[in-house]
DNA sequence: ATTATTTTTTAGACTTGTCTAAAAATTATT
DNA sequence: AATAATTTTTAGACAAGTCTAAAAAATAAT
């Protein structure tokens, strides 16, 4: 069994794995859960004991396969409660990351099993993020960011890279929603801004906008 | 904010006071948490600091108002829980107190606001406890226990005393669920015990159940 | 009313998870 | 390749919450 300090580093390791192929810094560790590199590295061996990570002194650590399925399983309920949270309590999906992030702890497979059941079995959380499966396999949507796409593209909006309350607030204000079909009108070369097309409208697009936007072509 | 161990003591507290006059001892509190009586003068002196108890040395405690109202919330989490596993997870009545026990410390107005909502507001938990509203007022229900019935009284059950797996997986497997109505046809004095009339059937009861049982008239 | 017993508190220690400051190792720069 | 800068680790400290053992107070028993 894992302390809630274990599972959040588990967590985070977790996400910084998806996205680097080498072992995780000790200090990008530190600097994802805002804390300090020395707790980081006092915190590495303790899951290197507990045979969840590989850890090498200097070399960054590496999820074991039961590290990868543990973590797994923590995002998994994180995101089953994200869906429960949006779709049976009216949350919005800006306001669930704080309380799911509490959720996520919670020790019952029966409970996240049922939870899971009730939902319908969702493959997908309230931001688009896959929900992986009891052993910790997740199905790859092929996404690509809105900035990716080139002019007169089309694709259906997917997910969110930053899923910040400010970020989410603003597409929400914007009428840009997940299922959405958006279109590449043009492209402005001079600050890399996007005019699209959403819902018959053209809307412009800052560059930071499309590159925090997952579309589906 | 109060923290998790807390928390418990402040269940803990609340729980002992009703069914008490005075304050509640050292001794009482580290019994119900199955912890020592020197650990319990620790926090006894926090949550006195933190003014949801009054505590003079050698003489108990007593909650505050602020602590009266903290601790019903956590119990009036608690039971909102229990209904949803029961009525929407399909877990029975004698699994869910545990799972509960985490989900009571989860911080989120809204979470629990929108919850009691989602279940139609209920006013009693799964074992016949009536829920705190946001206030901590509860409705008193005047149930007594089965064994003060005289003969041939008759009453609904509406809750029980000893809420542990065992006794309610008995009650589960003699039929007797909150809601049904029971006669007594007889007391029988050596020992005590009670011949009951439930669902048409006659069925033969020990002390030890019965007062366990609460009926209401 | 004076012992004996029990309860409660204190004192000091231990664990978990954190921190700061300094040392050691690695990586970058000239 | 030697020095500078950065990263990582170690060492020692601290707060929260717990424990044991001993002292102090309250209660019970003779």
């Amino acid at each position: 069994m894992f302390t809630l300090s274990e599972e959040n580093y588990l967590k985070a390791i977790y996400h910084l794995e998806s996205g680097s192929e080498k072992g995780i810094s000790t200090n990008a560790i530190a600097k994802s859960l805002e804390t300090k590199a020395s707790s980081a590295t006092d915190m590495i061996k303790k899951l290197s004991e507990k045979e969840v990570v590989f850890y090498k002194k200097y070399q960054g650590v590496t999820l074991t396969d039961f590290g990868k399925k543990t973590a797994a399983n923590i995002v998994r309920k994180h995101r089953l409660w994200e869906v429960f949270l949006v779709e049976r309590l009216n949350f919005s999906w800006d306001e669930v990351h704080e309380v799911a992030e509490q959720l996520e702890h919670i020790k019952s497979p029966k409970l996240i099993n049922q939870l899971d059941a009730l939902l319908g079995f969702p493959t997908h959380d309230p931001h688009g993020d896959p929900i992986p499966d009891k052993d910790g396999n997740i199905n790859a949507v092929d996404k690509i960011l809105l900035a990716n796409l080139t002019k007169n593209e089309r694709g259906v909006c997917v997910g969110v890279h930053d899923s910040s309350s400010e970020f989410l607030r603003f597409l929400d204000k914007k009428g840009i929603t997940l299922g959405k079909e958006i279109t590449v009108l043009e492209k402005e070369d001079f600050d890399d801004s996007l005019l699209i097309e959403i819902d018959a409208e053209k809307l412009s697009i800052s560059k930071k906008i499309a590159n925090n936007l997952y579309i589906q072509k």
